[in-house]
RNA sequence: GGCGAUGUAGCUCAGCUGGCUAGAGCGAGGGAUUCAUAAACCCUAGGUCGGAGGUUCGAGUCCUCCCAUCGCCA
């Protein structure tokens, strides 16, 4: 099996004291979308998503609860796995930082790294503010004047025995592999930002935090290899989790990653520190890494003072008035791919609702099937081998779409993929009302040609559907069970299954209710729906 | 402070290496129509392309300065 056979997509592992939220949900998303297109196309596809676990404040937060920290990351994990089954997402694995088949390998990749001299014992200078317990970067600790961000005590020049990674060696190489490949970082503002970095140097990173082996709470966490008195650094620990989780004899074939979808504001560990130390590890590298931009919401950035997280109920009540799908269809058409932040503002959610899906999924099958069931009793008519009509060459039509959302997913341009998809219900529209069946079907001898062009906007609705299934695939397995034409995802590839002709003249037709029924602008927001902390 | 980006129609944005009368989607206004979810379809956008100067036969598209917003700084 050639590479280009296999998918594999991930998003980062989320902080386990966080409650899912947009920001979380958003990230899976894309990635569950491109997941999702890649099995429908054929592709032997691993979707990998997971929880980061081994942090010091998860042993806080327990204690404070009076818990164990296994048992309040069971917890938070699960928050974020019903969250993810909620929106419909469709990982193959959730991946947990404390399972010891993570900790095994990750041992494993430390050793190795050791072993190469990549990984050494150095020392490390920097600001500590003992409030915090926690080293401040130069820059910040040079803005607050030497003193704590928090607490404003005094800051103090501390040194310590760390384990470093060797991250200079592979400056440039790394600079070479993103020269040499454009896509590698996307999108372009934030590959020209990592590049810039890199251009002012790379310095040697600790990878590793001292710890006092007597303490419980050092247990929590991996210890470095051969040395107790050395823990491995989380975000360093939660990195390795893209490779453990497929360091396997049946999943080994996976690596390396096609796409690590992140968020930006972790962009520097994923496409320098990450690529360098696979390098380090002689692992091939991911063929991507996008890095997205945020949610603001009405205009406004999202913050804990201003209380306007858009958080699970929110997200919720929107599933419940709209469905899961609408939800999916507005985060991931309207979302923030790009350079700049997008805005989740209720009017516009309605907006495109409508102009979307009411009025353009929704209203087309609807117009196609009622035709349908009106001049053929509900049985798709025969088109009798008729491809072109009134200058529509159908076939052409709906593969120049079908293949240019292909190639729009394999470049993790979503919005342009359901465009595409779109682009064909828009021209099933515009095609009804050039032909005008509904007219021809007064006239008897006409009864062919309503044929001809209802066979052709059915059929090219059942390929609108196969791109739109990767956001909408509730809504869209509905329409193929109203179509009969139901679709095991996998099982024939898209290429194949989008061709035209598939639908076989005299299936029943169903009509069915609204598959998206038209919103009130008017109305007010959806009432969040549960309990805010989960 | 250092490095970088952005500022184009009401909104969200396209406009690559400068060149026909500056574009798309959504919204809004109008028209025509009825198969459909008062939907689809057609027409309409009087935008100083942030401001000022400059280079050029010619600049959203290059240069300088200014204003505004934003990102990154391990």
């Amino acid at each position: 099996m050639t590479r280009t056979d296999r998918y594999y997509v991930t998003t980062p592992i989320y902080y386990v004291n966080d409650r899912p939220h947009i920001g979380h949900c958003y990230t899976t998303l894309l990635a569950d979308v491109a997941a999702r297109f890649m099995r429908l196309s054929g592709r032997e596809t691993f979707f990998l998503t997971g929880t980061d676990e081994h942090a010091e404040k998860v042993v806080a937060a327990a204690a404070e609860r009076g818990i164990t920290p296994i048992a309040w990351a069971d917890r938070n994990a699960h928050a974020f796995q019903e969250a993810f089954a909620e929106l419909n997402f469709s990982n193959d694995d959730f991946i947990r930082t404390t399972e010891d088949r993570h900790k095994d390998k990750v041992d494993a990749y430390i050793r190795a790294l050791k072993e190469t001299g990549d990984i050494f014992l150095g020392d490390y200078e920097g600001w500590w503010d003992g409030s915090q317990e926690e080293y401040v970067t130069e820059t910040t600790a040079r803005e607050h004047d030497f003193k704590s961000p928090v607490t404003g005590r005094p800051l103090v020049k501390r040194t310590e025995r760390n384990y470093f990674f060797r991250l200079s060696k592979y400056a440039d190489r790394l600079l070479a592999h993103i020269e040499a490949n454009p896509h590698f970082i996307a999108p372009e503002a934030r590959r020209n930002e990592v590049v810039g970095r890199i251009k002012t140097g790379l310095q040697d990173v600790p990878v590793s935090r001292a710890v006092d082996p007597n303490d419980e709470a050092a247990s929590w966490g991996i210890l470095m290899p051969d040395d107790p008195g050395h823990r491995v650094y989380v975000w360093i620990d939660a990195l390795f989790n893209y490779l453990s989780a497929v360091d396997t004899d049946d999943r080994r074939a996976y690596w390396p990653a096609d796409a690590h979808v992140i968020g930006k504001d972790i962009l520097w560990f994923h496409a320098v520190i990450w690529p360098c130390m696979l390098m380090a590890m002689d692992k091939a590298l991911p063929g991507c890494v996008y890095a997205h931009s945020y949610w603001i919401r009405e205009g406004r950035k999202m913050s804990k003072s201003l209380g306007n997280f858009l958080d699970m109920p929110t997200l919720r009540g929107y599933c419940n008035e709209f469905g899961v799908d609408a939800v999916r269809w507005y985060l991931a058409t309207q979302g923030p791919m790009g350079a700049t932040d997008a805005d989740f503002a209720h009017g516009r959610f309605v907006e495109m609702y409508n102009a979307d899906l009411a009025n353009s999924v929704g209203n087309a099958m609807s117009r196609v099937s009622n035709m349908i069931a009106k001049y053929f009793d509900g049985a798709l008519p025969d088109a009798k081998g008729v491809t072109e009509y009134a200058g529509h060459d159908w076939p052409a039509i709906t593969n120049a779409a079908v293949e240019s959302a292909i190639a729009k997913m394999n470049r993790l341009d979503i919005p342009g993929a359901m465009q595409d998809g779109l682009s064909i219900v828009r021209r099933v529209d515009g095609y009804v009302h050039a032909t005008e069946p509904f007219k021809l079907a007064k006239d008897e001898s006409r009864m062919g040609d309503v044929a001809a062009i209802l066979y052709h906007c059915a059929e090219a609705l059942r390929i609108a559907s196969l791109i739109l299934w990767a956001a909408m695939p509730e809504r869209m397995e509905e329409a193929w069970k109203r179509f009969g034409t139901p679709v095991v995802v996998g099982e024939t590839p898209l290429k194949e299954l989008a061709q035209w002709g598939r639908l076989t003249p005299g299936t029943p037709i169903e009509k069915g209710e609204a598959l998206f029924p038209r919103a009130d602008a008017e109305a007010p927001e959806p009432t969040p729906v549960g309990d805010p902390a989960g």
